[in-house]
DNA sequence: TGCTGTCTGTTGGCTGGCATACATAGTGCG
DNA sequence: CGCACTATGTATGCCAGCCAACAGACAGCA
């Protein structure tokens, strides 16, 4: 366990640990283990029995999903609203796709075992859980007509947005490299798709620290889809993303 | 309730159902009620809650994602080895998309709030039922990461072999123009695809009506999709689609 | 038998994003 | 300070799939 040099939120700046009744909360506090997760670093990887759940509180992470040719592309985003791991909800021990740590953080994890232990009596927890997975659901098939249809200008600002709403403020640490690998597009694309944002004036972009300056801007530019996913998160559960 | 034209199967013509146990499967049978789906029928559309949980036994049943500006996309397929409605399960009374009878056929319903009083004391049967939505999960993942990489040839043939898995017969019935709005592409496209594949005596395409011939053939075309979801079902169910 | 609508085949021009290749600019480190 | 590395910006050529428009072919029906 390596020294935690991130700030230690509270476990309920996660949105799901914080909606857990409060019955249920005592149980779970307990089993609750707060780690650091680095950028890169590969918390599942497909085809592999995931250990852990994680609720993210500053972390953010990426589930990517990686064709034969090892072209990846991104299929949900994960920060504090949400969980990494649905599949050990869900029954089904493998995950299809591979869980990176975008963005450096936080997190509160759970061993996959006392995960099922105490899913098996706790119904509200779980409830919880299957809404937040039809919310993820809803992003997934989202991405899907998002890669079928729209620019990478579009992707581009939706995804900013995305990791916008997760993170603590109004700076991203991402590298217009690993954009590229997880739109799914070349880093070209990226660029020129970048320039264009921070020509309007939009964002700042330099070596992989990005500052944006006129989220209004990036709304305008981002394709119905962010707005869309968004809305699934609202519905579907009782804190959702910040607005 | 029209007549029933289409031969009757037995329930357990599909797969979920079939896998009941059989305790649980008295509770259950005497709620589950017959209907004839006809080709372009909606099963529900999309922010609305759906009414009825549908287990195909001979129809076949697509999920179809369409954007702001009316283009539209399959995210899914559904035929006798799942079940339409998942979201019901999940808690999220509104589904994202819409789900359309794509070949006609028969179907078992059971009304949406019978299944929430029955999930509740069931636990096998949601478990089967999660089960299921984490192998579809990893469909929707596989066709976003199709939309984005794979050509319309790749995509026509694992679509043509995801539809035949789940048909009676070796003969699909869908004009170009339905299979073009499938797979989100132009209808010209899907010819140029189809012409290739007749060339080569893999198929037989006439004004709706395909017949395959060389089923190998078109699994050497397709993509690694079809592969991939078809052994996500294999894995995570207990009777998969037919070999 | 002919009309009509639907389905399939074909064309030409256009564009977004691809592949490749290279130039420039920050940044950390010795 | 200078080197090496990484990140970003730029150019040329290419191609799949887009858009629009149309021609033939088959089927149902009056």
């Amino acid at each position: 366990m390596k020294p935690l040099t991130h700030k230690l939120y509270d476990p309920r700046h996660n949105h799901l640990l914080a909606a857990f009744p409060n019955g249920e909360w005592q149980r779970w506090q307990s089993l609750l283990e707060p780690v650091e997760l680095i950028v890169g670093q590969v918390l599942f990887e497909p085809g592999r029995a995931p250990a852990h759940v994680y609720f993210p509180t500053s972390a953010v992470v990426s589930l990517v999903y990686m064709t034969q040719d090892g072209e990846t592309a991104e299929i949900a985003v994960v920060g504090n609203e949400g969980v990494v791991g649905v599949s050990i909800f869900m029954g089904g021990d493998v995950t299809p796709h591979e869980a990176t740590v975008q963005s450096a953080g936080m997190a509160y994890r759970l061993s996959a075992s006392a995960v099922k232990n105490a899913m098996e009596f706790s119904n509200p927890i779980m409830k919880l859980m299957l809404n937040y997975t039809q919310a993820m659901f809803s992003q997934v098939s989202q991405t899907a007509v998002c890669n079928r249809y729209h620019s990478i200008d579009q992707q581009l600002s939706r995804r900013l947005l995305q990791g916008l709403d997760r993170a603590t403020s109004n700076e991203l640490l991402i590298t217009q490299e690993a954009m590229a690998s997880l739109l799914g597009v070349r880093r070209e694309g990226v660029t020129a798709a970048a320039l264009k944002l921070q020509h309007e004036g939009a964002i700042q972009y330099s070596r992989g620290h990005i500052v944006v300056h006129d989220r209004q801007r990036l709304e305008r530019h981002a394709c119905e889809c962010y707005a869309f996913s968004k809305r699934a998160y609202f519905k579907l559960l009782p804190l959702p993303l910040a607005a």
